[in-house]
DNA sequence: TCAGAACGTTAACAAAAGATAAGAAATAGA
DNA sequence: TCTATTTCTTATCTTTTGTTAACGTTCTGA
């Protein structure tokens, strides 16, 4: 994967959102990087500010943190998604996420310098106010489903509604990091899967 | 509290967000209406889109839904708060989310009709896209925050982080609406309750 | 003011989840 | 290919939570 094949694919995938004239694109994909991160390496830990974005064109990631040395898988972000510790992005603080490749992945990245230059900028600030705002309101809706399932559903519930909704998940991460996602051990989503099995049968 | 004296607070508010000059203020009011909400009498129920976003000049409100004919709170907005099924309105769609006024409440509100003309009037469109970035992005960092504790803590630890930094919930919440906010039954708070208190002494 | 509803605690039991450990199977990497 | 690691399951035991019901208290609305 070369540099403008990435750039290709994140400009066609940008469409949903805004619609850049090519003089846009020009001042807009000066602030852009491409780079790769190779399998379990780092896109952010809580020792630092995340002070950047990436946009994955190829590979894929996951999010978790550490607690009493253990470590809880909390999210994933595939090809075509938006990755960050947004919260510490936002914040400029640090936060308390790891983002660690799961394959070699490449990305597309800006920084937090990059994005308040760009809505400095006059050409750009309106554009990128509204890219800004879709992109956190896309996010907002998944949180909102995620934090619903926590307080309606059993980790029984959540994990039959993964098996409907979450194929790409299921097919690609391994059981246990599925489990911290759900909330519960790798141990007891092992027993629910016997349960749901039986109960199939 | 009347209109003119709500509009002030609200306008007080936005500075945090947005600084409208007069001009644009006036465009921008044209657009929001004052409404008072009866105690118990809902902003939005799930049987139909939530099209509006509200501002709580004085009051509250708790967020619900019903699985199983049971019904489980889980959140709870304030004076000086925003409110709305954000993913309904964001959407346009039917959300799951019933909407309660816990105490009469007074609001400020724009229907999704006012905000796409503002983000289509040349006038007001930048700080409009800004002022739905903004808000966007600050319930973001509230969601990741929540998304995270139901993750990685237990519920009792959930309830201790709340003594430190839910005063306003635990001093106007029924216990029972806390602990489905905090993802348990109304019971099973009752026993943390007292295995805190046990350990304290 | 007064009856009914809402609220919080407790008890008893069932169901589920966490912790730990052991072993089998699959995978990765040298 | 072969070894070490990772992954998943299973078992056992402990802890926690859910469920239901009862009881006293507090609120609330007519």
């Amino acid at each position: 994967m070369d540099q403008a094949t990435a750039l290709n694919l994140f400009r066609e995938h940008l469409k949903k959102y805004i619609d850049f004239n090519e003089a846009e694109w020009i001042l807009f994909s000066q602030h852009l990087s491409f780079s790769g991160l190779k399998k379990k390496h780092y896109f952010a830990t809580p020792e630092k500010v995340c002070d950047k974005v990436g946009f994955i064109v190829d590979g894929s990631v996951r999010y978790f943190h550490i607690k009493d040395g253990q470590d809880i898988t909390g999210y994933f972000s595939f090809e075509n998604e938006f990755l960050s510790s947004y919260k510490s992005y936002l914040t400029s603080s640090p936060g308390y996420t790891y983002i660690q490749a799961l394959e070699d992945t490449n990305l597309i990245t800006f920084t937090r310098r990059d994005m308040d230059e760009m809505l400095s900028n006059p050409m750009l600030a309106y554009k990128m106010e509204r890219f800004g705002r879709l992109i956190a309101e896309q996010y907002l809706c998944c949180y909102e489903d995620r934090v619903v399932s926590f307080i309606t559903q059993t980790p029984e519930e959540r994990y039959l509604q993964l098996l409907t909704t979450g194929r790409e998940i299921l097919r690609r991460m391994p059981q246990h990091y599925i489990a911290n996602y759900l909330g519960i051990t790798p141990v007891s989503l092992s027993r629910i899967r016997r349960r749901v099995m039986e109960t199939v049968k």
